[in-house]
DNA sequence: GAAAATAGCTTAGTTACATCA
DNA sequence: ACTGATGTAACTAAGCTATTT
C-alpha cells in the first residue's frame, strides 16, 4: 500500500488473485519452494507474481523485499525525476495528443475503474479474494495502445526509466507497461515467424518446380543420347595428355587415330 | 581473483478474460 | 441468449547477464 502511494503510481484497477484452487497450488509452491528460496523471502517467480501488487507485498515482509517491482519502480521513479536528460526524454510526447473524444471517454472510464479498485483496496487492506471477486481483465484503451505502439516503434525494449515514464503518462502501472512490451515483442516475433514460414514455403515450391524441370530435361537428354549414340560419343575435340612429355594436347575428334597437333618438335616425336 | 548469491531482465508457453460473429 | 473463436492482458518458469558478497 505504502509503495503504491509513494510511487504516485496508478492504483491497481483490478485484482490479480487467482481462483481458489490455483492459489492453493501456487502458494504451496511459494511456501515450500525449493532450495532457491532467497534470504529475502521468495524466489523470482514469486517476485514476479507479487510485483506491482501492493496488497500482496504488504502481506510479505515488505521491508525485506528489495527485489520487488514496486520498490524498484520507486527507485527508478526517483531517478527519473532527478535526471531530466535521462532516457525518459524520448517518451515525453504528450499523451493528450492521443486522446480522441472517445478515447478520452475510455480513459476517464479507465480512471474511474482504477479509482474504484483503489477504493476497494483502501479499506483496511481489503482483498478481492476476500470479496469473492474474480480477476478482472483490463482492456487498454485505443489511445493507450496507440501510444504504446508509438513507443514500441522507437524502442522495442524499455529501460526502467522509460517504463516508469510511460506508465505515468498512460496512467498505468509499470508492470502493465512491462507486460505490454513483452506481449508486443512476442506478437512481433510470431508475425515474423509466419512471414518467414510463408517465404520458405514459396522457396520450397520454387525449388520443387525447378527440380521437376531439371529431371525432365535430364530424361530428355538421356533419351536423345540413346537414339543417337555416335553423335553423342564423338565430341568435337578432346584434351589428352601426351604420355611421353606429359603435356596436355588437343586431339581431333574425327579420327580414331588421333593425331597430336603440337608444336613442331613434339609433333615430330609423336609421329 | 574465483565462486556463490542475488537482482533484474528476457523469452516461451500458458491461462483467463473480453469481445465479436 | 448462447457459444465457439480470437485477441490479448497477465502470469509462470526457466535461462541469461551483471553485480554484489
Amino acid at each position: 500500500m505504502e509503495l503504491a502511494l509513494s510511487l504516485g503510481d496508478t492504483p491497481k484497477p483490478f485484482s490479480f488473485h487467482e481462483k481458489p484452487q490455483k492459489i492453493h497450488s501456487k502458494d504451496l509452491g511459494f511456501c515450500m519452494s525449493t532450495g532457491k528460496v532467497s534470504s529475502d523471502g521468495g524466489d523470482k517467480s514469486d517476485e514476479s507474481r507479487f510485483s506491482d501488487d501492493p496488497i500482496r507485498v504488504e502481506g510479505a515482509t515488505e521491508a525485506s523485499r528489495k527485489g520487488d517491482d514496486g520498490s524498484r519502480d520507486h527507485e527508478t521513479a526517483t531517478a527519473a525525476a532527478s535526471s531530466p536528460n535521462s532516457a525518459v526524454s524520448s517518451f515525453q510526447m504528450d499523451f493528450s495528443m492521443f486522446r480522441s473524444a472517445r478515447g478520452k471517454r475510455d480513459f476517464e472510464q479507465l480512471s474511474a475503474i482504477n479509482g474504484e479498485a483503489e477504493a476497494d483496496r483502501g479499506g483496511a487492506g481489503s482483498d478481492d479474494e476476500e470479496n469473492g471477486l474474480a480477476r478482472k481483465k483490463l482492456r487498454l484503451t485505443k489511445d493507450q495502445s496507440a501510444f504504446l505502439e508509438e513507443s514500441f516503434k522507437e524502442h522495442n525494449t524499455l529501460n526502467p526509466k522509460q517504463k516508469l515514464a510511460l506508465a505515468k503518462q498512460l496512467n498505468l502501472r509499470a508492470r502493465q507497461v512491462e507486460v505490454w512490451f513483452q506481449n508486443r515483442r512476442a506478437r512481433t516475433k510470431l508475425k515474423q515467424t509466419e512471414v518467414d514460414c510463408e517465404y520458405l514455403k514459396r522457396c520450397c515450391e520454387t525449388l520443387t518446380e525447378e527440380n521437376r524441370r531439371l529431371q525432365k530435361e535430364l530424361q530428355e537428354l538421356r533419351a536423345l543420347k540413346a537414339s543417337q549414340p555416335f553423335y553423342m560419343q564423338l565430341p568435337a575435340t578432346t584434351l589428352t595428355m601426351c604420355p611421353s612429355c606429359e603435356r596436355v594436347v588437343t586431339t581431333t575428334a574425327t579420327s580414331s587415330t588421333a593425331a597430336f597437333s603440337l608444336s613442331p618438335p613434339h609433333a615430330k616425336t609423336a609421329s
